[in-house]
DNA sequence: TATGAATGAGGATTCATTCAT
DNA sequence: GATGAATGAATCCTCATTCAT
């Protein structure tokens, strides 16, 4: 019996699936998707590579799979934390927060970072589906913007869509000089100057009729 | 002669090595450093690998030439278009303007930034130089917005280093959009809703005293 | 089911990986290491590149392997033969013997030698492995003349030390002389003379006492 | 011009192709055949790899040419150097301290025996030659030993062939340990024992009629 | 004489994938 | 479910050799 199987779950079928997609997470975040090879990841769980096989059909597959799981949580992450508050800007907090956890708590956001520019023209399997990703993601900023402006906490002379692009761009970008530079880029604060910057923003000017 | 040699430079020294160069950016642009076999990159040359290996000494070394080479075209580049002015929104603006275009007119600014994230945990070598060309980058905007602070034409109240890192950073971010798609995220516009927000954000407040 | 496996021993495990250190001991015996290419030794065994590679981190791993079995196998026999006798000529005798047949019977004398001489000042891991190996080897030569002269059997005005280098020395000498000219240099009757030049030289002088 | 034809010679033709062959000694003593590459002996000489193939055809052409060049000296110095004598000791003396001399002024001697072994099998032609070699220098012991046999300074029941593949084969032997372990076997020491073995096992036995 | 540029074959190594057991 | 053995294609790199200049 593999190492995996005698887990928790006592090996009940699918559990080790799941630790595998797990592990391999783990290494694609750290070392890519062509530095992850087969060998390796089998090796960090602990079973040879004919179980990865049995298990997904071949690499892309368990990426693939790797990256659902991951993005799934992060977005029900995000959809929960938005739900709490009712005022525009505590939402953007609330995703920009969402983001930090998951980028410091775990290495999951440096994962789906990573891999989303190494699939740029590389992957367009992968590419679509970081697309989609980052549609959803900006649609859902975008929907916080209009509802604020809707509600006349927000100004309302600024697109959504711009300002749902630059947020998550923001985010995005202040990561990577994070993942890069640990030591000179301090993300939490960085981010913070980001909330301060859209408070600012994207406030109703004083004197504006809501 | 080689089917380099018979280009617009007429077989001058040099010639050949240098367009390998650029070819190598393309290929390092569209596929990632790992995705470039240095047969591809010899191929689309229209040499043979044994050439490229007479130019350069590994494919490290051709990508680090590559590097080189872009890095310090577009960093003159920008110090040169921020020289004309000396306001600080218009110096910014500048900025910006440089990097949309080196990201559109050629692919030079995906080339850095594709490599800079694989480069992640990858390649030691390659991400100490692009943690210094971030630095650098990062250092430099910082410079801007001191300078535009100390002429009272920047609000004070804001540390010029995050304001450098949420600039470096909200570029990036909305380059890797536009990168990853091109139809739904236009750059252009993307940059220059940014440079509203910093505007309206870095704006000295009216009625402060300069 | 590869070719290999298919031999005397029928397919138990490990059995393969023993016959290609075999048939690589025969290709580096005939071709020395750099004479021999990994694609060279796979197809002497029927295999593919990537099947030795499987067995086998990379071809120095590969050699050393082989050299340890052979030594191995070559210093036991040695041994073996030398426990048989008491008396110091009577020793020296079936060390040669040993060599003769090791040099003989198989090709495993070359390979040893060969390599020995190849790995001079080019891979200073095996040159490390064959200096021990010389060193054992003149180490146990210089214990029977040693003992020989406790005995009072062999002449006592000769450094054991000397003799055994000469011994060793001679030895590989006389076969290296016959790997290149074997109708010329007749091994057995080399070795022959040679242990009849021991016998004289070594034997202690009439009318000395013991 | 090049680093070569500035030599004493002052570009004399024949004088840049005679230093490529002695530069080319020794790369080959240091570093065997297959470890010398042509670039490795042009960037030693200083000059291009193209000049090296102005000079000679090929790398085996420079390979022969350099050790016809070593060989011939060699060989050149131990006849001299036998000439000066004529008894038969004394003669054979005189051929080890021409090896000791050639094995440690210079590093020649240890590039005729590296690439002897390393040509067996390897290269028909070099390994021709230096079947040639060791068929001259047995042929040329052999002579001192009959002439002495027939001076009666050797005693006659030893085969003068027997005896002279012993003396070459013992000094290869000797010279190759001292190579592999230089601090443990000490050439001279080991090439003086060897002559005090010749003496006790040649000199024709007291009593006996010349 | 000699150089610089280039070729092309070969060699070590990696790796996704397959498959009998 | 999982393993061990093996494949074969791809990849990086080296090197002897050629040739126009």
């Amino acid at each position: 019996m593999s190492r995996l199987a005698r887990g928790p779950d006592g090996g009940r079928p699918e559990a080790s699936r799941q630790q595998l997609v797990t592990i391999a997470i783990d290494c694609f975040a750290r070392h890519g998707f062509q530095g992850s090879s087969i060998d390796r990841i089998a090796k960090a769980a602990g079973v040879t590579k004919g179980a990865l096989y049995y298990h997904f059909r071949d690499k892309e597959d368990l990426l693939l799979e790797a990256v659902q799981n991951r993005i799934g949580e992060f977005e029900r992450h995000v959809v929960e934390a938005v739900a709490a508050s009712e005022d525009a800007q505590e939402r953007l907090k609330r995703v920009v927060d969402a983001c930090f956890f998951t980028a410091t708590a775990s290495n999951h956001r440096r994962f789906i970072i990573t891999l989303m520019v190494e699939a740029l023209d590389t992957n367009p399997r992968l590419s679509d589906k970081f697309r989609m990703v980052l549609r959803r993601m900006r649609g859902f900023l975008a929907d916080v913007v209009t509802a604020g402006q809707r509600r006349g906490t927000l100004r309302t002379d600024v697109a959504a869509a711009d300002a749902a692009a630059l947020i998550a761009g923001t985010i995005m970008g202040a990561e990577i000089q994070h993942y890069q530079d640990p030591n000179e880029v301090d993300l939490r604060r960085v981010l913070d100057a980001h909330l301060q910057q859209l408070a600012d923003w994207l406030a109703r000017p004083a004197g504006t009729a809501a």
